[in-house]
RNA sequence: GCCCGGGUAGACAAACUGGCAAAGUCCGCGCGCUUAAAACGCGCUGCCCCUUCGGGGGCGUUGCGGGUUCGAAUCCCGCCCCGGGCACCA
């Protein structure tokens, strides 16, 4: 059941034998898809070839159309079904505009899951993943998804992670890898540490459980590093939906201001706070740091508070990250006994530990000003702390005392030189003045944390590192790797790495010195596997080098990237980040991995999420056994806007299952009934009035996919004019010329209706022109057939609709003036009464304005 | 609390630029085909009235309340509800 990944998988595997389309009466979907997946599959019809192979075409244009890949557990999901569906039809639409697209398939397939199913059951992760992404595979392969399969990746396999480890070392060359201490987020219950997007209320992403701060030695990517191009690099971007961005420029959290120093000349240390309102300087009247701040016990230290700190600490550690975050609990906190200076008026003003003040951001050291900042107003009132106002509100409320704490604008006062002044303009002042005392300098600051990507679990890369005692850390030689995953027992995590166990892997010799090493025996988060995937697609049995640059160069950007929205910050911002650092590195031309984006919203059924144990999940391969694939693949892409969600519904499905067998019928009809390549020069009446429905058809669809993903919209245009073909085709076939019309709208709707119904459609197309439609060019609508020679003029009395007119295109203002008075019921609105006003918008309405 | 989406018929939706509200699909109803049913084909599907049965006329309507405009689902102001993101970020 196992298999190879890019070993080119084959269909004759996986499918049953084909019966013959041409024998059946009605519409038998499993036949006619297998007929053409076979097809496909015989002729590599979706494999492209790379610049440099003696294959590739350099006359098309490039396209890169990507599906965010699946993470392969169990089975594909509805999910999945809609992502590679939609990004299916963007890679065959595109195709047929003339461009040569490049369209994988890969699995992200090392990650906790598997683990943990390997921890309960004992079945090797490699085993599990494998089973399911040959389900995957399957699955995709009877959607008829058309995909390159000569590039095909698992990230789980020693030929893919070699190169992510090689990154990995890259990373660390250029000091984007580093090692240290820190505060970080364990969760419990998977023993493990966990990234800060990986948190979410404070609890697990994976598990739901409580999470717990520790401070461990962990493996960090400098992401910060790019916090300012990450935000500066969107306007490269052609286009990405505007949520997504917002969300990433929050989840960046840039702030400007200044950082202020205060001095405690008790023990002689300087500690720097960030703001963003040094106008507010001469307001603060306390000073507050974190708990985990490394100078709190030295200060505490000796003084009478020192036991009451170190317990307010220790409870703070042990506090859950939900629980410090409530903003329900009342502000808490001690008093260090200890004083600073406020640099701008000289006052010695107390110092305090609370944990509303984080250690993460900024420089875990606030100054607090209650009048002007809700927290340490809160805390000022708890602790009966002075609140002075420095800046008054132009409103009279705000100039009182009860229109505290203030945060608005206004005027300075009790602010020595400043008062009077706007703060607005005493802003910079303020920072000029104290960088040029040298107590403070203009700062930005990022809410933006690094990336933490050690993880203490077996199904992952090793992270390729060694420890010698004699040379210290010392990054695994290029050509050592990959760094293989060892066969271990026991799967379970106790606190350390599962690696740990495998001491015959663990020690090992140093490449620098001959003597003892030890092995990293931590393993890369998998958001490290995607974040490069899509680079390696481009040269996938490349065991030369990561990718070859021509090639990587050649294809980059993506040009359309598809995805669920819950990837909005993790995995777009990680893969940001990692094409900005090959960059940099030289190692790759683009500075932006994906140029456009599109999110999928996510589908429902009885208006919830699906899951196993709500027991409301659709499985595709159950339908697909139903309906076919090209059922539920133009359901899909029916159910409404691809980019907003969608409630499952079978009685739709099924409407859609009727709909392909009208148009099944329809084309065999049509295939008898009328004469192969016949003329429809001077088509008239009904033939002509078809001819025009196929056109709008043509402009509609194309203009619905390609900009807009309104793929809604455009089925529904085909189905318009497969209902406009079923009102007209009996009156049309005795005449050669209106059968001929009759055959091209059909094969029109067929063509139209490729990119999301591909094997009916490929089918049907085959009989009416014999020709295969993939390798059609996409239909162009005629101008001249997308014009009317009349249409209705809406005739309004005070905006109310009155009549409608038939009338010439080229009729003139009073023309339609003079149409729309002579017309009866209009006249009768008309009657007795005073025409104001007159509006005539040609090539729509006329309306009249009356009194009385 | 802040920032995004969204609210249209019984359901999903369309209306891209301020111009006939509701295309298309589902559900429901009727007719035809059929011994019958399914399937299929055709039609109807906001309310009221007239009809010679061809159709004609009136009214209403896009979460609620206001405004701008000859004209608003669409633009502006206020509010209600639903979904998503962020949230002690100094």
């Amino acid at each position: 059941m196992t298999s190879e990944v890019g070993a080119q998988p084959k269909l004759a595997a996986v499918a049953a034998e084909p019966q013959t389309p041409e024998t059946t009466e009605r519409y038998d979907p499993h036949a006619i898809e297998r007929k053409w997946q076979l097809v496909w599959e015989a002729e590599s019809t979706w494999v492209v070839a790379n610049p440099g192979s003696p294959e590739f075409d350099e006359s098309k244009p490039k396209s890169y159309v990507l599906e965010m890949l699946p993470y392969p557990s169990g089975e594909p999901h509805v999910g999945h079904l809609k992502t590679y569906s939609v990004g299916d039809a963007i890679a065959h639409f595109r195709r047929r505009r003339g461009f040569s697209v490049v369209h994988p398939m890969g699995y992200d397939a090392f990650g906790l899951p598997a683990e943990n199913n390997a921890i309960n059951t004992g079945e090797h992760p490699r085993e599990a993943t494998e089973k399911s992404i040959a389900s995957f595979r399957e699955q995709f392969m009877r959607w008829g998804i058309s995909i390159d399969w000569t590039r095909e990746i698992g990230t789980h396999e020693p030929a893919y992670y070699r190169w992510t480890q090689w990154i990995f070392l890259k990373l660390f060359e250029k000091g984007l890898a580093h090692r240290h201490e820190a505060p970080v987020q364990w969760c419990p219950k998977d023993q493990t540490v966990l990234a800060n997007e990986q948190v979410i209320d404070g609890r697990c992403e994976r598990c739901g459980t409580l999470v717990e701060q520790r401070n461990l030695e962990q493996w960090f990517f400098r992401i910060t590093e790019y916090a300012q191009q990450l935000l500066d690099d969107f306007d490269l971007l052609e286009s990405w939906p505007e949520n997504v961005v917002t969300m990433q420029r929050n989840w960046i959290g840039r702030s400007e201001g200044a950082e202020v120093v205060f001095r405690c000349e008790d023990i002689d240390l300087d500690f720097p706070v960030f703001t963003t309102r040094p106008d507010t300087l001469f307001g603060a009247t306390f000073f507050v740091l974190a708990p985990e701040h490394p100078l709190v016990e030295r200060l505490a230290a000796g003084t009478e508070h020192e036991q009451a700190v170190r317990d307010y600490v220790n409870e703070s550690a042990r506090a859950t990250v939900e629980e410090r975050a409530d903003e329900e609990r009342q502000k808490t906190g001690v008093p260090l006994g200890r004083e600073v200076v406020n640099p701008v008026n000289g006052e010695r003003i107390s110092m305090f530990v609370a944990d509303y003040v984080l250690m993460e951001y900024g420089t875990g050291a606030i100054m607090a000003v209650p009048a002007h900042d809700e927290r340490d107003y809160e805390f000022a009132k708890a602790f009966d702390l002075p609140i002075r106002r420095v800046i008054e509100g132009t409103d009279p409320e705000q100039a009182k005392d009860e229109g505290l704490p203030y945060s608005g604008d206004g005027t300075m006062v009790n602010s020595g030189r400043f008062d009077g002044k706007h703060n607005r303009e005493a802003y910079d002042e303020i920072i000029d003045w104290l960088a040029s005392e040298d107590r403070g300098k203009q700062a930005v600051n990022f809410r933006l944390r690094d990336w933490l990507v050690s993880r203490q679990r077996y199904w992952g890369a090793p992270i390729p590192i060694l420890y010698c005692d004699e040379c210290g850390m010392v990054p695994v030689p290029e050509d050592q790797l990959p760094v293989l995953l060892p066969e271990i027992e026991e799967y379970a995590p106790k606190g350390r790495s599962p690696l740990a166990a495998a001491e015959d892997w663990v020690n090992t010799e140093c490449p620098k010195c001959g003597g003892k090493a030890r092995r990293e025996t931590d393993t890369m988060d998998t958001f490290v596997d995607s974040s490069w995937y899509f680079l390696r697609y481009l040269d996938p049995r490349n065991d030369e080098e990561c990718w070859g640059r021509d090639v990587a160069d050649y294809w980059m950007p993506i040009d359309q990237y598809i995805g669920g929205v819950e990837h909005a910050i993790l995995h777009l911002m990680y893969a940001r980040f990692f094409v900005k650092a090959l960059h940099d590195m030289n190692l790759l031309e683009a500075r932006e991995p994906f140029a456009n984006l599109f999110t999928q919203g996510m589908i429902t059924r009885d208006g919830a999420k699906m899951s196993k144990s709500r027991g409301n999940t659709v499985s595709p391969a159950e339908y697909v056994e139903r309906f076919g694939a090209d059922t539920l693949r133009t359901y899909i892409c029916f159910m409404g806007p691809p980019i907003k969600g969608g409630d499952w519904s079978d009685e739709g499905a099924e409407g859609i299952f009727r709909f392909l067998s009208r148009l099944w019928r329809l084309g065999r009809e049509v295939a008898e009934r009328s004469a192969e390549g016949g003329s429809m020069d001077g088509a008239s009446g009904d033939g002509r009035a078809l001819l025009a429905k196929a056109h709008w058809a043509i402009d509609k669809v194309t203009r619905d996919i390609d900009p807009r993903f309104q793929f809604n919209t455009a089925i529904s245009a085909v189905m318009e004019l497969v209902n406009e073909i079923y009102r007209l085709k009996d009156g049309l076939y005795d005449d050669p010329v209106g059968a001929a019309a009759v055959r091209f709208a059909t094969s029109t709707a067929v063509s139209l209706l490729f990119p999301f119904a591909p094997h009916l459609c490929s089918e049907v197309y085959e009989w009416l022109e014999g020709e295969r439609v993939w390798e059609q060019p996409w239909p162009e609508a005629a101008p001249q057939l997308l014009e009317r020679d009349t249409y209705m003029l809406v005739v309004q009395v005070n905006g109310k609709l009155r009549d409608r007119i038939e009338v010439g295109s080229d009729t003139s203002q009073e023309g339609l003036l003079e149409l729309a008075r002579s017309s009866e019921n209009v006249q009768r609105h008309l009657d007795g009464k005073a025409v104001a006003k007159e509006i005539v918008v040609p090539g729509r309405l006329v309306n009249f304005v009356v009194k009385g």
